[in-house]
RNA sequence: GGAGGGAUACCCAAGUGGCCAAAGGGGGCAGACUGUAAAUCUGUUGUCGCUGACUUCGAUGGUUCGAAUCCAUCUCCCUCCA
């Protein structure tokens, strides 16, 4: 709780701001942490997670990251659990009502979360808490209590809600409950301040004046930006299949990474690495005045990322993995060993149909049958142009577009 | 409770009796190219015993030589009025 903390206010606030979006209100944050470095006592940083996705992507850990920061300065982190609000589904950036998750849904991913946001957060300065602790316990009075801190002009507000009200799209009651339930959090565990994307921008609010209403101190509400998914365009997010995950192998984490289009690489740099600012800022000079190989400096950012979550040595694999297989074609290291059975064997060769569907390469006979009209498919490197083919011998490689490689086991 | 609108392939979305396995876009996959699994270009994208056959357009039944398209019933979603 030493070392960082004694750094000038100044310096503190400059490290928080990196990278943020929005700080509401700058004022209340210096006042906040210039009580805490007089009165030694840590400010609470408040997370809410919400359990309907059991993986940590990258996209996470930009407002983890932040949290990690605070924490480095000898801060304390809550995180929240939505396994209440869970049950509801945040309406947030959503055209659509929620599905309503089953206790049992929420518990099991609530769970996966505690064990992957420890891959970012300091766990001795983390407590995790479940809102359900408080929140199912709220009687009618109180909920209609709660819901008289705040009008119905005032929720309309919302952009999404907006949208969907003038679109004629059904907005349930239940959802117009999930900013006033994700402010009583604020309130019941006294966060001094709350992160969140920048989509978190009402609820985060509904925090800081539901706090004043009920007579404590204001939040200081930080949003981050959202990272966008390895697509380039769309919010990174499980459903949508553009994410790099943090429990995912190094080959995955590095491979994808370098799927990322090239002018994200900067933001990539500056939202979910450890990267120094002044390095960022060199990094960005170097592929502006285009005298670097952007391939190289994602290479080195893929390499980063990699390390954040294995560790170096992985890294190297990995990076000597991609070099080998995609930028010089060869064959990776490791191959997986595909026993083939006889009932593809037959009188006129090998079916190499059959072959590719039980390998599982692909889905369907008429999938395998393009992919070899393709010329995708080779047999230790010599594109295969029949259905058949006459032959198979032990060790032979088979292998399917450019990611897909096995090695052929014969039974004998 | 009353009135109306809708449901098409992974997603969005055209199609209102045969030329529809179904336009277009997105996404996926593959190929070319490349300084990268970036960008760009091209092809492909229901299934199968694949120059043919089978199944598919919310569900079921019907009309018809022939239906995603017409009719009936049902299910689900949305809107307006109350």
């Amino acid at each position: 709780m030493e070392g960082l903390n004694m750094m000038s206010i100044e310096e503190q606030v400059k490290i928080i701001g990196k990278g943020a979006d929005e700080i509401i209100n700058i004022d209340d944050l210096k006042r906040k942490l210039e009580r805490s470095q007089k009165t030694g006592i840590p400010l609470l940083i408040k997370l809410g997670l919400d359990p309907t996705a059991p993986d940590i992507h990258l996209g996470h850990t930009v407002v983890l990251r932040k949290i990690r920061q605070f924490q480095d300065m000898g801060h304390r982190a809550v995180i929240i659990i939505g396994d209440f609000t869970g049950m509801i589904g945040d309406p947030t950036g959503r055209s659509k009502t929620r599905k309503q998750l089953s206790r049992q849904e929420v518990i099991e991913n609530a769970r996966t979360y505690e064990n992957q946001i420890f891959k970012v957060l300091d766990k001795e300065k983390t407590e995790v808490r479940f809102n359900s602790e408080w929140l199912s316990k709220l009687n009618l009075e109180d909920v209609i209590r709660l819901a008289s801190k705040c009008t119905v002009a005032r929720i309309l507000e919302r952009e999404d809600f907006q949208k969907r009200f003038n679109n004629h799209e059904s907005i349930g009651i239940h959802e117009l409950f999930y900013p006033l339930m994700q402010a009583y959090d604020s309130f019941v565990v006294k966060a001094d301040v709350e992160l969140g994307g920048t989509d978190q921008r009402f609820n985060i609010l509904m925090g800081r004046s539901l706090q004043k209403d009920f007579g404590q101190e204001s939040q200081v509400a930080i949003f981050m930006p959202i990272l966008e998914g390895t697509d380039g365009i769309e919010k990174m997010s499980k459903s949508l299949g553009n994410y790099i995950g943090v429990d995912e192998e190094p080959n995955d984490i590095y491979g994808k990474t370098m799927s990322i289009p090239d002018k994200l690489i900067t933001r990539y740099f500056e939202l979910v690495t450890d990267i120094h600012p002044d390095e960022l800022d060199e990094i960005k000079k170097s592929l502006n005045t285009g005298n670097v190989n952007p391939r190289d400096v994602k290479m080195r950012l893929a390499r980063e990322l990699t390390a954040l979550y294995h560790g170096h040595e992985a890294a190297v694999v990995a990076e000597n993995h991609f070099k080998k297989v995609f930028q010089k074609h060869e064959l990776p290291e490791e191959l997986e060993e595909y026993e083939v059975q006889q009932s593809i064997i037959d009188s006129d060769g090998i079916d190499m149909v059959k072959l590719l569907v039980s390998v599982g390469f692909c889905p369907s006979n008429s999938e395998a049958r393009r992919l070899i009209f393709q010329g995708a498919v080779k047999v230790n490197g010599n594109k295969i142009e029949t259905l058949k083919i006459d032959n198979l011998c032990n060790g032979d490689i088979i292998q399917a577009g450019k990611l897909k490689f096995v090695k052929v086991k014969i039974k004998s």
